[in-house]
DNA sequence: TGGTTACATCGACAGGTATCGATATAGAGA
DNA sequence: TCTCTATATCGATACCTGTCGATGTAACCA
C-alpha cells in the first residue's frame, strides 16, 4: 500500500486539500489531469525542453518558431497553452516575447508521480 | 542552462536514444507526450490512484468501477489506455480483471520532469 | 447445457483540439 | 506619420477523444 500521487502543489492557486494517502478526489484529479494534459504534447513538450535549454530557462519566440517545423499561430497557441497551465511565464521585452520556466512548477508534477517504496 | 526533459526510460519499447542535454528530438517527444497525455485525464488520474492505493499495487476493476460514477465501457476505456501507455499491466484471474502499476514507469516519467539544479 | 457474472469491444455521437491562413496589435525605426 | 517586424488573436476545418448503450466473450456455477 503506497501513498502515490498527492497532492503538494498549487500554492499560487487556492484549491486542493493535500490528500496523502488514499485516492485522489475529483477536484485534484481535474486540477492536476490539466497540467499533465498541457505536457501531452509533442509539440508542446519540445517547448518546454527548448525554453530549459537556454540560459535562464528563458527564451524568445522566435527561437522557438524555427526548430518546429509549425506555423507562427500554431507555436504561439500551444506557448499561451503552457501559460495557462502554469508551467510558463511571458514576458515581453520591446517588439519580442519571452518565455520562462516557472520555478519548481514541473519539480511539483515530478513529486505527484514518484511513488514513495517503489 | 539546466539540462531539462532528459529522456531515461522506456527500456521496454526499442528507441528512443538518450538525449542528456540540449533539445528534446521529434521521435522522443512523441513518445513521451503519449505517456504524459494518458496521464493527463481526470479520471485516469484517479483510476492510477485507486490502484497505487490498493496493497500490492494491483486492484480488481470492480473496485475500480463504483467510485468514479462513470458507465462500466467508459472505465474499461481509460483502463486499456493506461495499459497501452505502459503504465498499468492487465492480468485476468478467474472472471476478475486485476489492474497493477508498472513498477518504475511513473518514477520514469517524474525524473523526466524533475529539474537537475532548480 | 443453460444461466449468470465480469469485463471487453463496438458503433455512434457530442465536444474538444491542433492546425492553418488571414488579420489585428504593438513596438521600433525612419 | 508611415513602415516594418514580431507576436497574438480570429475563424474555419479536419481530426481526435470521452462518453454511452448495446453487444460480444469468457469464466464460473447449477
Amino acid at each position: 500500500m503506497t501513498t502515490l500521487l498527492t497532492v503538494l502543489d498549487q500554492p499560487a492557486e487556492l484549491c486542493c486539500t493535500p490528500i496523502t494517502r488514499d485516492a485522489m478526489s475529483a477536484e485534484n484529479a481535474a486540477l492536476l489531469a490539466a497540467k499533465f494534459k498541457a505536457i501531452g504534447d509533442p509539440t508542446r513538450l519540445r517547448l518546454l525542453s527548448l525554453v530549459a535549454a537556454h540560459d535562464g530557462n528563458e527564451a524568445c519566440v522566435c527561437d522557438l518558431n524555427e526548430p518546429l517545423d509549425l506555423s507562427q499561430p500554431t507555436v504561439s497557441h500551444h506557448l499561451k497553452i503552457l501559460v495557462d497551465a502554469g508551467l510558463l511565464t511571458r514576458t515581453k521585452r520591446g517588439t519580442w516575447s519571452f518565455y520562462a520556466l516557472v520555478p519548481g512548477a514541473l519539480d511539483n508534477l515530478a513529486d505527484i508521480l514518484r511513488t514513495p517504496a517503489s
